[in-house]
DNA sequence: GAAATTAGTTAGTTGACACTTACGTAAGAT
DNA sequence: ATCTTACGTAAGTGTCAACTAACTAATTTC
């Protein structure tokens, strides 16, 4: 779920898995949208992708078709909404920070 | 909003952003919740979640009161869920990509 | 099976970033 | 005035991430 967020922190990701959120591409046409950059990098990208989840590799002869995994995509919104939807874990934070505050004793770090 | 998303993408300014959610907090308290790291990094922490308006600060005497910019928060989500939700875009890239695709008389990059 | 197509992989470079130590600074307290 | 408290900033370090160029691997096609 953290490496979720990581990779769609990178543009260039958030851009190929709008390429491929409708629709199952060719790794070739996802590397031939973008000019200023080689294939390789693109395949690089697809492999960040791939290992937060957020597409799936299927294979079909030589092709490798990747599509954006929605699920993820899901898991990942449900997380990003409870972080700032529900106040419960921020209360009981802003309750022990105000302890520790108060109690500043805990003066000798070193 | 660009900068908003990285700054999200660290771990450890997701934390300090909880702290500050539903309080007021002055550097110090934060940076005594993080055992781990020094005080200047929180600090460094603080400054690129205030660039990127995720926090306000607010001075008072010799402190620096944090809390966090829910407007920006906002703006975020906002921005996330056009991004997943709206299909229009998608669609749109979807069919741009497919002839493209056809198209592959884009031979000659080089 | 040789050649072409499609795509991942490796090695090396560059730049960004999280971190630490050391220092500077501004506002109260003594 | 000088301490002390609360904080930012500067400089330097190690690590990771994005990229390119060159190579390799797997599948069709001839």
């Amino acid at each position: 779920m953290d490496a979720a967020l990581k990779a769609l922190a990178e543009p260039r990701r958030r851009a190929i898995l709008r390429l491929v959120w409708s629709q199952e591409l060719p790794a070739t046409d996802i590397a031939d949208r973008f000019a200023d950059v080689t294939r390789p990098a693109i395949s690089q990208h697809l492999a960040v992708l791939k290992d937060a989840e957020l597409v799936t590799e299927r294979r079909d002869g030589t092709r490798r078709l990747y599509r954006a995994n929605t699920d993820t995509m899901a898991e990942l919104r449900a997380f990003l909404d409870d972080y700032w939807t529900s106040g419960l874990e921020r209360l009981r934070d802003a309750a022990e920070a105000a302890e520790t505050r108060k109690r500043q004793t805990k003066k000798g770090r070193k």
